[in-house]
DNA sequence: TTGAAAGCGCTAACAT
DNA sequence: ATGTTAGCGCTTTCAA
């Protein structure tokens, strides 16, 4: 069917050797300017391309790299998504997405095939199932650099890039009780994510600093992430339904924070009656009828300086030893503008 | 770095020709039983995985499809990913995304790029800006399968994948008509488009239906296909600063209709004075304060059957010949609940 | 400065 | 039932 132009062909019409064609092409100092410039000339005119395919077989790289996210249909992801391509693509690499809709067995699925797809390397966010690690750890031991973003794991050395996730949660928090609410329930992912330990973590610093006791019943998680939307209404009904209420809620994610406004609407909740605040990168966020206040990650950003990480791995002359984690800064938006910003990088 | 394990491998292993475990492994029907037994078990046992750069080379064929869409941060676009990669993905496929950004310079190279990184076939819905189809039809001269969805072209016989934009538009603009509303404009996307100019002919055609002259004045198009939201911003200021102001918007496109109401909400125009109708996949619709009556799309699908097309055409033992255009129903909705649907399959 | 030949991992026609 | 060999497109010694 598709014909492709080898540098055979070319050898042949031009009456050279394959060798020479190549090095010609690749501008090899041995070749004599006038060889250079007939081949390059007569490559030109029958738009002849490189087959990457080959390239790829003779030296182990498939400039290629693979991304797994829970969903692409999520504000946050599809920016991120944005930041890794602008980079890849500048470098060379082109980006194999594939998602695990936060399932365990599909990330497991997803990995395996992207490795064995021979992707030069791995950008991840875990999936909220995910629990045992066994599926990266193998194939980061075998070689296969790997960098976490988002939810990322202590299990693995390698890069990290994340965002402060404890302070966004704090201020998030704080900003809550500034508004004179004290019963402020959490309404969380899965509990072994990292983003949803820190953020918790976030959330009791604020409530002790301000001298609330913590409540565990106004703490509700959600296993599938938001995944299924009735866990997010079931929550929210929960935290509706204690003897003593929750008056506002904190959300630790971005499919949650929709969610809990859709449920809220739903239970013919008003903002003002429960306001929220929740992380979110949605791109509509000010033009939602339960107002939310919210926390915004630098999406794009970390998308970029992962790839910048992961590509310096994969291009590194010798094996990297020192890894490290970069944490951005959030901004947390009070329905219309920006109103603190989160902490320092490390 | 990375060591992975070779057919030879195995074979020296074993004291058996490199063949002889080719065959095995894929059940050759030459081998005894025996033998298979104990290569499939020894494979097994150092997790053999074959290597698909070397399975392409040989076989001409790289089991990866390109797809070139405007955004991924867009919930129509993400949604037909999903429908992409659900199919892609149980027939062996992986899915190479990329985003032309609405840029014709992005989507050229992309296309280039993904075509040099010998996908299979293409999925490609047309960027705002392309008028030009000379690196598609080039490309598909060449045998390359190509299957449009969305926005498609006519200028190459392929499968489509489409909604009946016009009976979409026609149902959309009617709704804003029967509601009282005369003063009806359109804001569409780029001019060129196929889902600009289809819908505008149902926009027109309920017009004419119910008496209601046309008025050119009423139609703003966004050149960038709202990538730039100060093109929207401005095509709705126009419209309302017409000396006889419209008095109700029917919106063409998934971002414009976003656009459009942030324009809206800015201009502090209330749903009441000023209803909004468009096309919108968005997963947040019924949350969004300046409310919207959207049609959608069923863009899942769409991308199903768009993978389904393209598979089939780069499946196919004989070059294909006849093609077709599927033409999907949408779903009006109004505020909460379905009110109408779309007109038939072709 | 150019060419010949081997080899990347795999498969398939052709022996045996 | 198993082995030998050639070749996919390209690069890269090694020879000339």
């Amino acid at each position: 069917m598709f014909k492709p132009v080898t540098i055979k062909d070319i050898a042949k019409a031009l009456g050279l050797s394959p060798s020479t064609v190549s090095r010609a092409l690749r501008d090899g100092y041995e070749i004599s300017p006038e060889t250079k410039r007939i081949v390059k000339e007569y490559a030109d005119k029958i738009d002849y391309r490189s087959n990457p395919i080959a390239l790829s077989l003779k030296g182990r790289r498939s400039y290629s790299i693979g991304v797994v996210v829970c969903e692409v249909a999520n504000s946050f992801f599809s920016q991120a998504i944005n930041g890794i391509e602008s980079i890849a693509y500048n470098k060379g690499y082109r980006v194999i997405i594939s998602q695990s809709h936060d399932l365990y067995e599909r990330e497991v699925i997803n990995t395996k095939h992207l490795a064995n797809s021979s992707v030069d390397g791995l950008l991840i966010s875990m999936a909220a199932e995910t629990t045992d690690f066994s599926h990266l750890s193998s194939l980061h031991e075998n070689g296969l650099p790997i960098v976490f973003f988002d939810r990322v794991i202590d299990q693995i050395q390698t890069h990290k890039v994340i965002v402060n996730n404890f302070s966004s949660a704090f201020e998030a928090t704080e900003l809550l009780i500034k508004r004179g609410h004290s019963r402020i329930a959490h309404l969380a992912s899965a509990p072994h994510l990292s983003i949803t330990t820190e953020r918790m973590d976030g959330y009791t610093a604020a409530l002790n600093k301000h001298s609330i006791a913590f409540n565990p019943e106004y703490v509700q998680y959600c296993p599938h992430g938001g995944r299924i939307y009735g866990e997010v209404e079931d929550a929210v009904k929960k935290l509706l339904s204690l003897p003593d209420s929750a008056d506002a809620i904190f959300v630790s994610s971005d499919r949650l924070s929709i969610g809990c406004l859709r449920a809220l609407k739903k239970f013919h909740l008003n903002p003002e009656d429960m306001p929220v605040a929740g992380f979110s990168n949605s791109d509509v966020v000010e033009l939602l009828k339960p107002t939310l206040s919210y926390v915004r990650q630098p999406a794009f950003e970390m998308g970029r300086i992962a790839t910048e990480l992961l590509i310096g791995l994969i291009e590194a002359k010798y094996p990297v030893t020192e890894f490290e984690t970069k944490v951005l800064d959030t901004e947390l938006f009070l329905n219309d503008g920006p109103l603190a910003t989160g902490s320092k990088s490390v």
